[in-house]
DNA sequence: TACTACCAACAGACTAGTTGGTATAAATTA
DNA sequence: TAATTTATACCAACTAGTCTGTTGGTAGTA
């Protein structure tokens, strides 16, 4: 066996990835990521034969580890509490408490940046962003229509869209944060929407 | 008098408007610019001595009028009803008519766009992006403590943070539109917005 | 153990093309 | 006449991507 290339490539997507989430990934040029992961030229294109090929592990990566983060704080929810409503509302103040850690420039979606750059005009790329956010969507709806079950909602609603709506919410909250320098607005919007969930779900 | 450059000038801001919200702004070259305007790069650089001056332009133009579009949504709203809530719920419906007309291409935020591509490093283009959203925030929020006064909420809300999910609404659909490709997701962002302040405020 | 052959991983100079921006002179218009 | 626009040529800096090599280690063989 040779040396071990992932420790690089792996170098090189975390260092893209930051960078890319930071000033866009149009704005990222190669030169700057191998400056910054201490690498070469040569050595980029040897794991990523294009700029694209980047961008497609970049994704790639963006969807795995959030929805790693999907999972495993849903299922910290789930051990917490046996109620479905207060499950998910414990999963809501989960996501904020990690993103309270996190300081203003972390802050922000890479799909929401690639939309912005038009860079998910390629068919593959759109493809594994609109999958990722349609599992992200069905697994809060399951969630969501558990609650539905036991508690008849104040108007009828429909679980899907209130999942979109968490989604959006978060979208909507990293993109004013980014405009605001401002990461509490994170945590207020994320509040808002409990507040949705309770005045909907919450009988009394 | 000499030739009035008003024409050339706006013409100039209504090419990169829509390029710059397409594909970003980063993405957007000169040279593309003045091709799609019919112009020169001489003439470009008459009216705009850097990139950095249209940048400022196009926030300037954009600012102006989304801050039109919110007044006149809500002025024509206050003529439709009398009652604070529904004047809002009438807004929304507005704004949701107004994004119905619109192809898929054409929805987006330009300070989302911004925000993304970290042009809002530049104090002077981040201070007034920032001051437009606090506007639109204020406008909203005033209608909300209207509904306030009148409609005693069903938990403790603050009509800034309401104010601010609308806002959060918004632009968390417009990402989740592009990413997806489906205009329709306004639309049901907003319905679901709608659902909210009925849920918190419509007495029942 | 020593020799040879081999290979993935990496280096960095290099190419071809693009970028924002400049220069200048002539033409057009109010 | 003065402001505006065209046209064209140009620049240094930067871009993604290619090139030819070098390296450290692996594997087979004798």
């Amino acid at each position: 066996m040779a040396k071990d290339g992932s420790t690089t490539r792996d170098k090189i997507i975390d260092t893209a990835m930051e960078l890319s989430l930071r000033q866009g990934h149009v704005a990222t040029s190669i030169d700057e990521v191998i400056q910054h992961a201490g690498i070469t030229k040569g050595s980029f294109f040897y794991h990523f034969p294009s700029k694209k090929d980047l961008a497609v592990a970049l994704i790639e990566r963006f969807s795995a580890t959030e929805m790693q983060i999907l999972q495993d704080n849903l299922e910290k929810a789930n051990k917490l509490s046996k109620d479905p409503l207060q499950q998910l509302l414990i999963f809501v103040g989960l996501i904020q408490d990690l993103h309270s850690q996190l300081e203003e420039g972390h802050i922000g979606c890479l799909f929401a940046s690639f939309s912005y750059e038009n860079q998910l005009q390629d068919e593959e790329l759109q493809a594994m962003a609109s999958e990722t956010l349609i599992e992200w969507k069905s697994k809060l709806s399951e969630k969501i229509q558990e609650i539905i079950k036991l508690y008849p909602p104040r108007q009828p609603v429909n679980p899907d869209d209130m999942a979109d709506m968490f989604l959006a919410t978060l979208e909507g909250a990293y993109v004013m944060t980014r405009i605001m320098h401002n990461p509490e607005i994170v945590q207020l919007n994320l509040e808002q929407y409990k507040t949705y969930l309770e005045s909907q779900f919450k009988p009394g």
